[in-house]
DNA sequence: TCCTTTTTGTACTAATTGGTACATAATAAT
DNA sequence: ATTATTATGTACCAATTAGTACAAAAAGGA
């Protein structure tokens, strides 16, 4: 026995008129930029097109079950990503370098609206600890992914910095969390490209 | 002409059973743990201890205006202990090495509620972007101290990097940031320690 | 055609939100 | 004592919140 989660054609009852997924990623677009607490469920339905009657259906858990699937789909597009990127790479480390120095170059629109995974851990109140928890895991996958990639740019020398490489990992994370807070703040300030080119000093 | 603000001994009128410096600290804590959306009106009020009347009177801005004053008060408090703690240290450079290392030091509580201006510039949505604004200015002031801090350090040749100390200076809230963002996600993590330990390898 | 199943749209609701109105209380000045 | 002034507590309110109830619609199968 398994749940079917999709309308195939063989399923009896009135046809689904939406795409779960494509009504995650539309729901993504409104969180991001409107942060979890401030996006009204009324919103979030006119921007996913559907109305109360298909959500509650489709999300039992209502406003936080789309919140939570919409961190994981958006997460996992992201590893997705990376890992295809990081395996067609020539130079694994040198993509990385070249993945944050690009944060400088967001347009101020993006540079405003931070990391989706980061901002779910700021602005989550205690009541949400396991959401919370959720956004954790995802940059901790990420943080995995700096890693392995560092660790074998060490085995294969690489890497001249012999650091361990769960603790480059994690001081790339922590480098990425901060660029997105910092971004805020200022975007488009002049010395982003300098800081980052220090901080991308230990990668080499 | 100028306005009075405070309930002085000699002003008519039935005396404030509160002080506004006190009631905003309170307020801190309520915004600080819940976060600016989550902390409603009512539950400001009871940690605050004063009533609806008084409270709309003394703030009529608002909860906006009191979350305004509690960035301001809490910042300015904040670079007042800092400044002086640089003025009494016999090295400054030292100082803020230590005041970065002891962020892997905070009890579990600490680590998860993050840097309170921080907080605000990733928690407040587009339509509060004035109070952004505010937020950003404070930690802009806290950038300044350490930029000035360097640069003496730099041209009294007690610190070897030659890099510009705005730029170390944004580095270094940009660590700041970072740290208050990682720490949510995994507080008292063992590797935070030796993260620190590598992003201050630049002050030397 | 008629029954079953699933989805949809709308009307509704209970709770909470930030904020206001206003009568009353407590003080200083006259 | 009376008046002017400021602060307080409470009752109230309009708007918004996330979520529910349910009848109607749209499909497949008999």
């Amino acid at each position: 026995m398994y749940l079917r989660t999709v309308n195939d054609s063989k399923m009896a009852g009135r046809p689904k008129i939406f795409d779960e997924k494509e009504v995650v990623e539309k729901a993504v677009n409104v969180f991001w930029t409107k942060g979890y607490e401030t996006a009204s469920a009324d919103e979030l339905l006119e921007a996913m097109g559907i109305g109360k009657g298909s959500f509650y259906l489709a999300f039992k858990g209502g406003k936080k079950e789309l919140y939570e699937k919409s961190l994981r789909q958006y997460a996992n597009r992201f590893d997705k990503q990376l890992l295809h990127d990081l395996s067609v790479s020539e130079d694994p480390i040198q993509l990385i370098r070249d993945f944050f120095m690009a944060l400088a170059d967001d347009p101020k629109s993006k540079q405003m609206k931070g990391c989706y995974i980061g901002n779910a851990l700021v602005q989550l109140s205690d009541g949400d600890a396991d959401t919370k928890l959720i956004a954790a895991g995802l940059l901790a996958s990420v943080e995995g992914i700096f890693t392995d990639v560092i660790r074998k740019a060490q085995a294969e020398k690489r890497l001249k910095n012999k650091a361990k490489p769960e603790v480059l990992g994690k001081y790339l994370i922590n480098l990425w969390n901060g660029v997105n807070v910092t971004r805020r703040s200022n975007p488009g300030y002049e010395h982003l490209r300098e800081v980052l080119e220090m901080s991308l000093q230990v990668l080499s």
